[in-house]
DNA sequence: TCTGGGGTCCTAGGACCC
DNA sequence: TCTGGGGTCCTAGGACCC
């Protein structure tokens, strides 16, 4: 059980190919999922006609009009449409690999250690996983395949749309080398550019540094984290059980308010959206968290803990009225205004996260990992060790970056 | 260019306790 | 009368990710 291998799967400009899929008249448009022009707001998602005028997931919804062509097709998102193709995706997925780690709506890793004796190499598990992608759901996938997550994700993202890309275990530096360094996680817009300044630009030229250096320039815990990922060390866990730590829901508003009954509404609403999900979850906070920003996109939090956990529209929203008239924030126009709630007792995750001891312990959840094991250690007691073959090198496997 | 919405995680200061 | 050192919790801000 030595070499893991982690395949890591992100669908392709995800919200705007549904869109496409289910509105054949929209294909081979430029077509954005997100704001509507002349409102504030960003791209969420486009599609790959529009990326080629240059429109970005997070640009301002104004610059990418500026760009894109009269025929060019915008849509609000359809959140749960999306949440329920995702589904289908993440079910279709275990069918693969008994341990599916959702990122996010659109991406997942799966734990494929040892499987390459039973399905076949690295690549074909790969190619499967993409047909089975399609077949479900009519969706293209770009999937990267590599000994942890870090180069399983930069893997996934070495070649889109719809690419697979393996890098074994000797390849690594190789692959790391040329990449620029603003792909590594946690180099933003902040921390890139203090790198950048000392001439650096690839993962290569981040390995020169000393930890001690890294740290200084980023801080004790970042420094630490790039001065890994840049030789390729990150984790090879996964965890299929995360559950969330907060609930919110935030306003932009159109034009700027000054009108605080306009404020109060808005939080009621929020505070409403909030419980309902709160509610459904069987969660109760403690702490309540009002977000506000001003003209100007300065921006401000003031939270408050609740002797006792709530999920109560009513009283998510009197806190948080009440951290709002705390302050003399009255004549500040303000852009956004929303709340959020967290701080639930973590012994109720951690109860249902934990094995039965009176159950079986095959239907539990955290033993699925081992079960994984379990299985593959039973077929090779069947069939006898040697015919289960190691872990195939493939050569290299070079893929040309389309960077569309 | 003028910056959504939903999250997670880290830092840092102050309070408080021993 | 001046003052330690460590640990933990609370709060606010901010970087970052999808």
């Amino acid at each position: 059980m030595s070499e893991r291998l982690i395949m890591h799967i992100d669908l392709d400009a995800f919200f705007a190919s549904i869109e496409q899929r289910d509105h054949p008249e929209y294909q081979g448009r430029p077509l954005v999922v997100g704001a509507k022009p002349g409102r504030r707001g960003v791209v969420a998602t486009c599609s790959y006609e529009a990326r080629r005028y240059g429109v970005r997931s997070a640009m301002p919804i104004s610059e990418a009009a500026r760009r894109l062509p009269q025929e060019a097709v915008y849509l609000r998102p359809d959140i749960n449409r999306y949440g329920e193709v995702s589904q289908q995706i993440m079910t279709a997925l275990q069918s693969l690999s008994p341990v599916v780690e959702k990122v996010s709506v659109d991406e997942a890793f799966l734990d494929i250690t040892g499987m390459e004796r039973l399905i076949g190499d690295a690549e074909s598990i790969g190619r499967q996983a993409k047909q089975l992608i399609h077949d479900q759901v009519g969706l293209t996938a770009s999937v990267g395949i590599g000994p942890n997550r870090l180069i399983a994700k930069l893997a996934s993202d070495y070649q889109k749309p719809d690419g697979l890309t393996v890098v074994t275990a000797d390849q690594v530096e190789a692959f790391l080398n040329p990449l620029p360094l603003t792909l590594l996680r946690g180099l933003g817009t902040k921390s890139a550019p203090i790198l950048q300044r000392l001439g650096l630009s690839t993962v290569a030229d981040v390995r020169r540094l000393s930890l001690l250096e890294l740290r200084r320039q980023l801080g004790n815990l970042a420094g630490t984290s790039i001065y890994q990922q840049a030789r390729g060390i990150a984790s090879d866990r996964l965890d299929d059980q995360s559950t969330r730590k907060s609930i919110s829901k935030e306003t932009t508003f159109d034009q700027d308010i000054t009108d605080p009954a306009i404020l109060r509404e808005s939080l009621h609403w929020s505070a409403q959206e909030v419980g309902y999900v709160a509610r459904q979850e069987h969660r109760k906070g403690s702490l309540v968290t009002l977000k506000i920003r001003f003209r100007g996109f300065d921006t401000h939090t003031r939270s408050r803990s609740l002797n006792t956990p709530t999920s109560a529209d009513q009283e998510i929203f009197k806190t948080a009225w009440e951290l709002y008239r705390s302050e003399s924030w009255d004549d500040q126009p303000v852009r956004l205004i929303g709340l959020g709630i967290s701080g639930w007792d973590g012994a109720v995750d951690e109860l249902q996260r934990q094995p039965d001891l009176f159950g079986d312990p095959a239907l539990q959840t955290g033993a699925r990992q081992d079960r994984l094991y379990q299985t593959l250690d039973e077929v090779s007691g069947k069939f006898g060790k040697h015919a289960i073959r190691l872990g195939s090198k493939r050569g290299d496997s070079k893929t040309e970056s389309e960077s569309e």
